[in-house]
DNA sequence: CGAGTTTGACCGGCGC
DNA sequence: GCGCCGGTCAAACTCG
């Protein structure tokens, strides 16, 4: 919304900054959002570029600011139309053509001595436009790597969708929540996690498993919790055997018929309870946000409250309305600490579509839950641990303070902190999440396809990520500085730079965009790493990412920060 | 009047 | 076994 807010507090050192950073992943370093965001704003209009930069060199260069603070002082367009001219034409001394307009009466002796303040001002100034492009261009083929890697992630998420589709629907041996719990480890898993990742997503086409007529014995006739005839809640689906899946798996939404088919093979109540716990995820959010709950595009009815210990706000219990039978509940609560934070858990899976509105967070929980998991399960060698750091580490250190990976009981939670600003960003960027005035709704581009508003956002986020969110970036883009205004299609040598500069932006410009797609590649990854964790966890070890840790039931250490939540 | 919210009660899990 | 606590239910209430 506001530009401080974008690219401000980073201050000039911004570039260098990033620059200094270890580029381990692309998008990694893309979360410096005040600093991208300028050099992407300053690359526009190629030979233009670094206009904001002239700007700030120049005010730096206070001498000579005198020169025209006369006229700045006069009106303050005066600056600028003067560093536009400047920065337009860099190879001109438009300062001295000024002086020529400005002292046509003859004094020449000041115009040469500014002249020759000038020129070397301005080789510095060039010399340091060089420096920016240079820089560009880096952050450019970093962008350019990262869409291509993401490009590369969504086909292959198309081809495993398709290849999920051409087989048959599910192994009768195997209940769902095991395939997707145990073949994590086991080489089925590209083929598993991706369904679990779709099945997790809200409609799109896994929504053939979770839409099935499931509703037609789920919950119809209202939840009876007196349940002792050992029939599972309905409305919940957590079967005594397990179905608590939590619907962040397939399995959720599936029909009581098919889960009794698919669970029939479910052997030995240990193992059952055991995958309970570790089914039944959550995505908790955090966010800063004055509204009683964040608008995440679905319909909620409250259910319940309660004084939770330890907090003095309530704790608001809502389940899903869209939907006759629709498991999904949501937590909100107040942070105890700082009740700015709104603290909003999501467990279940919507069995119905979700309007364009609601996809985002819901493919946003999914893919988080989905990671959790995928990467935290239990498994003999411990692979699943392994995995889950391999996992936080290189699909989250973008955004190594907004994720927590928590499986510690009582259910393992992915907690997306988006209270804080990226790694590299000046200040924690407050999200107007929800904001009661929020006009309208931020798209966050999400790796099924779909893109909703996961948040309340302002337009111009909207329209951010909107362009983004297209994969195929339009050709028309975002003018970084100006989100609100999108600019006009530009010719074929501005798309580039253009479609740079609109995912620069979306990028840098919203952390929900960086969670939504590490907590959506991770969800890929983790079937493409599953299988070969243990080699290839090494190698972003070493990022640096103390926020994103993963706690589990079965590790005793690295759990100190599961309180970040 | 229907939909949503409030609120006290109830239930089950867990720790002591 | 008991108490605590989180989660849920459902009657009463509110609102449009």
């Amino acid at each position: 919304m506001d530009k401080g807010h974008l690219g401000g507090g980073g201050g000039g050192g911004g570039l260098l900054a990033l620059d200094a950073s270890p580029r381990q992943l692309g998008f990694l370093n893309l979360l410096s959002p005040a600093p991208f965001h300028r050099s992407m704003e300053a690359d526009d209009g190629g030979g233009g570029g670094a206009k904001k930069n002239m700007k700030k060199s120049r005010a730096s260069a206070g001498a000579d600011a005198e020169d025209h603070k006369d006229q700045a002082s006069a009106a303050g367009l005066a600056i600028k139309k003067e560093d536009l001219t400047i920065n337009l034409l860099p190879g001109n001394n438009t300062r001295s053509d000024r002086s020529m307009v400005v002292d046509d009466d003859g004094a020449s002796r000041a115009d040469e001595d500014r002249n020759g303040r000038n020129t070397g001002e301005l080789a510095a100034m060039q010399a340091e436009l060089s420096r920016m492009n240079e820089e560009n261009q880096r952050l450019r083929g970093m962008l350019t790597q990262v869409n291509s890697s993401y490009h590369a992630l969504q086909m292959h998420l198309v081809a495993l969708m398709q290849q999920r589709t051409q087989m048959p629907p599910v192994q009768p041996q195997q209940p769902p929540t095991h395939e997707v719990l145990f073949l994590l480890d086991g080489k089925n898993e590209s083929a598993i996690v991706p369904r679990q990742f779709l099945g997790l997503g809200p409609s799109g086409a896994s929504a053939d498993v979770a839409e099935e007529p499931s509703n037609s014995s789920t919950e119809v006739g209202s939840p009876r919790r007196s349940s002792s005839n050992g029939n599972e809640d309905p409305e919940r689906g957590d079967n005594p055997d397990g179905p608590s899946t939590a619907g962040w798996l397939p399995g959720r939404g599936m029909s009581q018929q098919q889960q009794q088919q698919l669970g029939a093979a479910a052997k030995g109540h240990d193992q059952q309870a055991q995958e309970a716990t570790m089914r039944k995820a959550r995505v908790s959010v955090r966010a800063r946000s004055e509204a009683p709950i964040i608008a995440d595009g679905c319909q909620w009815r409250k259910y319940g409250q309660k004084m939770a210990k330890g907090n003095p706000c309530p704790r608001a219990y809502y389940r899903c309305t869209m939907a006759t039978g629709c498991p999904v509940r949501k937590q909100v609560q107040r942070c105890a600490e700082d009740r700015t934070i709104l603290i909003t858990t999501y467990e279940g899976t919507h069995n119905h579509p979700l309007p364009p509105a609601a996809m985002a967070m819901a493919s946003t929980t999914s893919a988080a839950a989905s990671m959790l998991l995928s990467g935290s399960m239990p498994s003999a060698d411990g692979a699943g641990l392994m995995s889950s750091n391999f996992l936080a580490r290189t699909v989250l250190p973008c955004s190594s303070s907004m994720a927590t990976i928590s499986a510690s009981a009582p259910f393992p939670t992915v907690t997306l902190d988006l209270t804080h600003a990226p790694p590299g960003a000046p200040n924690a960027m407050p999200l107007n999440v929800a904001r009661p005035h929020a006009p309208g709704q931020f798209h966050v581009p999400m790796p099924g396809g779909g893109m909703a508003p996961a948040f309340a956002m302002p337009p111009h986020m909207l329209y951010n990520q909107s362009k983004f969110s297209g994969l195929q970036m339009s050709s028309d883009s975002v003018d970084a500085g100006q989100f609100a205004q999108p600019r006009p299609p530009m010719g074929l040598p501005g798309q580039l730079s253009d479609t740079v500069s609109a995912a620069a932006a979306a990028i840098t410009a919203d952390p929900n965009f960086t969670v939504a797609l590490a907590a959506a590649i991770s969800s890929i990854m983790a079937g493409q790493h599953a299988a070969g964790n243990s080699n290839a966890n090494n190698s972003n070890n070493n990022t640096s990412n103390n926020n994103v840790t993963t706690t589990s039931n079965n590790t005793t250490s690295n759990n100190t920060n599961s309180e970040t939540q």
